[in-house]
DNA sequence: ACCATTCTTCAATTTCTCTTCAACTTCATT
DNA sequence: AATGAAGTTGAAGAGAAATTGAAGAATGGT
């Protein structure tokens, strides 16, 4: 896995290629914006990360034309600057991520990893668990080999489920995941989809996977 | 999760309080530099919102002390000022992260959840102690691999036992991070939540880590 | 504009946790 | 050993969270 690490101060970039290279990644290092230009043009890579504030010129015009190359997938945009409005236009000119500075390392390595199997899942790619499958190209979900018919809600439900698997997810995860950050208040509304979705899963003669944990959340498990 | 608000403007205070109350925090509040000194020396906070400027001294000189104490960790600024300044200042103190005023409190909410996530992870997401491993991401406890299932009340326990391993923890101070500053009189309650969280993990295998010291607390110890 | 489907609200019911309580045991001190 | 304070335990009621069915509001396609 390449990684190109577009970021002009000088320690921190040092500090993040030697720990991806410890995480088994081949890391590549541009210092300024004729260098990102440079190399963005040049090399495939299966992750950038850019900074924003970089010499040379602004990082988000980096992002610009990797968009109309269509290599704007794998892009993770860190910055120092605290302002929403580039976070919105990094995303929206297709960056994957966001990562606002100071960072842990392990933070970093965490949304590279995210990234990476993203996009490579990215094609078509079927999700199973035991006689669950989910296509989610076409976005068909069959229970041993007899397909059911979901709601939007509870489609997207499932799937955060699922790629969420073994894991207590609160109610409020999963109401800023299905319905954004800016909700507040009531979420009541959820159990009512995951009562849904649990009865067509039982329909279709699946086991219940999706356990309550009281006072915490859900749990997607066997 | 213990939150301290230190913030002079009333309703900006209590708007934040009663947020994050919603948002499973126990939040602690101060209203001006002495009551903020006192509270940050007495107890421990998973994240701190400091407000710079501050009735009787500058929020800064907190960081400051904080810093001294290693007790910088989990700081979240937030200020009026714009000044780049402050800002350099705070982070160079140690704070997280650095948020302008006026914010939307999602937006908030998003950046604690940033910074206690960080906090957590350090490196590792997943403390462990002889055969107990947790995972504080997913919330997952297990016993020499096999997985047990705590109430919301045992999990913040033995999280609060194991990241306090072989000190002495008065009830009071159990009670106060589990519960709130606001909590008085009696907390025999704790008694039933430890002989649960004891159970659990005996009926898991597991030794009795939980030492009792009469008179004084408990000792998470082997 | 209509119908069908999906999303959300609401209240009744169930389930599980948290807290209280009282009986009992352990501990430190005399 | 006797005493009182501190800690342990099981049972049970209070309280909070989750489940469910039904019905109203919003959405989308024809």
């Amino acid at each position: 896995m390449k990684i190109l690490i577009i970021e002009d101060e000088k320690e921190l970039r040092a500090s993040i290629a030697s720990y991806l290279t410890t995480q088994e990644y081949s890391c590549d290092t541009a210092v300024d914006f004729s260098e990102a230009l440079y190399k963005t043009e040049t090399f495939d890579y299966d992750c950038i990360l850019l900074d924003i504030s970089l010499p040379g010129g602004n990082g988000l015009k980096i992002l610009e034309i990797l968009k109309e190359n269509n290599k704007s997938d794998g892009v993770l945009i860190i910055s120092a600057k605290n302002s929403l409005d580039d976070k919105i236009t990094g995303l929206n000119l297709g960056a994957d991520d966001y990562l606002p500075k100071p960072f842990h390392l392990s933070e970093l390595n965490a949304r590279i990893a995210a990234i990476i199997r993203r996009k490579n899942f990215d094609g078509h790619n079927i999700i199973k668990f035991h006689n669950l499958a989910i296509d989610t190209q076409s976005k068909v979900v069959t229970v041993s080999d007899t397909s059911i018919t979901l709601t939007k809600k509870e489609y997207e439900l499932l799937i955060y489920f699922i790629s969420n698997k073994k894991k207590v997810i609160s109610k409020d995860a999963i109401a800023r995941h299905l319905w954004g950050d800016d909700m507040a208040g009531n979420f009541d509304f959820i159990y009512t989809h995951i009562k849904n979705l649990r009865k067509k899963l039982a329909d279709a003669g699946e086991a219940d996977y999706i356990k309550s944990i009281y006072g915490m959340g859900y749990k997607f498990s066997d």
